[in-house]
RNA sequence: UGAGCAAAACAGACAGUCGCGGGGAAAGUAAUUUUUUACUUUUCAUGAGGAAAGUCCGGGCUUCACAGAGCAAGGGUGCCGGUUAACGACCGGUGGAGGCAACUCUAAGGAUAGUGCAACAGAAAAGAACCGCCGAGAUUUUCGGUAAGGAUGAAAAGGCGAGGUAAGAGCUCACCGGCAAUCCGGAGACGGGUUGGCCGUGUAAACCCCACCCGAAGCAACACAAGACUGCACGAUAGCUUGCUCGGCUGUGCGAAUUGUGGCUUGAGGUAAUCAGCAAUGGUUAUCCUAGAUAGAUGGCUGUCAGAUACAGAACCCGGCUUAUAGUUUUGCUCAAAUC
RNA sequence: GGGCCAUUAGCUCAGUCGGUAGAGCACUUGACUUUUAAUCAAGUUGUCCGGCGUUCGAAUCGCCGAUGGCUCA
């Protein structure tokens, strides 16, 4: 079960206080949330494309971090933001980045 | 075989596995007198389109307005008949345009109700006369007749031929176009004929005239419940404070951010058969229930099919139209060539 | 979920009751200057967002689209 950001003001604060780790397909922000629990909130805005587009980056992109989720820090909210690249991407490529930006920034658990 | 026309259907499938949405069933825990509610776990079936899109029309539903009718304004539609809940949609026809054909396209009422416009060129763009032609005077110009010929233009005063004439002219006649009257066929648009008189252009997707239609806004509508703001008003009436008055509190009414629930999917519904109709469509019978989210659920991986996936994602619901679209399949028909 | 508007030269805009499409800046060339700038003179520049239609004729009128923007709840 992920729990996922919903509000405005949420998302503001992660782009704002949190880091960014930018790549091909996508740009990861993450921050710290006291909360103890892990959030991730995903957007793909208009400029990407249609609705059918933005869906399927939005799904893609849920898809590879359900896998990853497990593996990392609790305690953190995670925007990730499509990036037009992403249109013609195919999943391995993508967790593979998503696995860089997320090393990057230390949110997997290290023993 | 080649080229083409029309009408339809499909929109990757199957298996395994991980994951998501709402729903059913079972078990457990908590609250509760029960009903029931919430959470967790297990399990079962189910879960985007032909355009879900654009928002160009029409309707249901809801709220507001009017609760009688007419007129005006504004907007729309515009050959005829039918279908429909309704439509600017659809079907069948008529006229017109295109194609050898199958067939396709068609905003197609009115220009003798009125107003406007028709650049440049041209004598003249709507009651026409520059050159010309003819006649008369006069002697190089004037008067009259004329609209065949010339030149301009997108368009030039019905077309074309014959008669006729001073020259000409629907002046007369034949054929054609158009108009009027009338007869026949048709439900009608209209088609066919007869007779008459010879007829001042185009534009109404210019204003307009005629006929018909239209109240406005939208599910973020709206209904119910709670309700921050310590909001505003009342406090004449009820209660408390008190012996009484003032005041205060409770209270009553109103506004209202926001939250929750409903609206929300059984419907002008789908499928099959049959009947009526050329068809759109309608009737009858049987049968089926098939997403309902609320930051918004359909995705990933592996295997097989020869190979590959276009345009694209429901958000109150329907009927159309328009636009985007890889590829596959089916049916009917036309033309050309060849063979029998 | 509705409503409204715009699109014209490289840029910013005129032209909109149909009749050969313009201004400023920019650009090019020439003059002036030792040279540049400034100034002066001359010149170039358009699928009038796309398609179809109405008309003799369309940037302008009608319809269907595309892109961009504004706005209401």
């Amino acid at each position: 079960m992920v729990i996922s950001l919903t509000e405005n003001y949420e998302f503001q604060r992660v782009y704002k206080k949190g880091q960014s780790y930018p790549g091909r397909y996508a740009v990861v922000y993450y921050r710290k949330n006291n909360r103890g629990n892990l959030r991730l909130g995903i957007t793909a805005t208009k400029k990407i494309g249609k609705a059918c587009v933005r869906n399927r980056a939005r799904r893609l992109i849920y898809e590879n971090m359900r896998l990853l989720l497990p593996t990392m820090e609790q305690g953190y909210d995670i925007v990730v933001v499509a990036r037009n690249a992403i249109v013609g991407a195919d999943f391995f490529s993508l967790g593979k980045e998503l696995q860089r930006l997320l090393q990057k920034a230390g949110a997997f658990l290290h023993e």
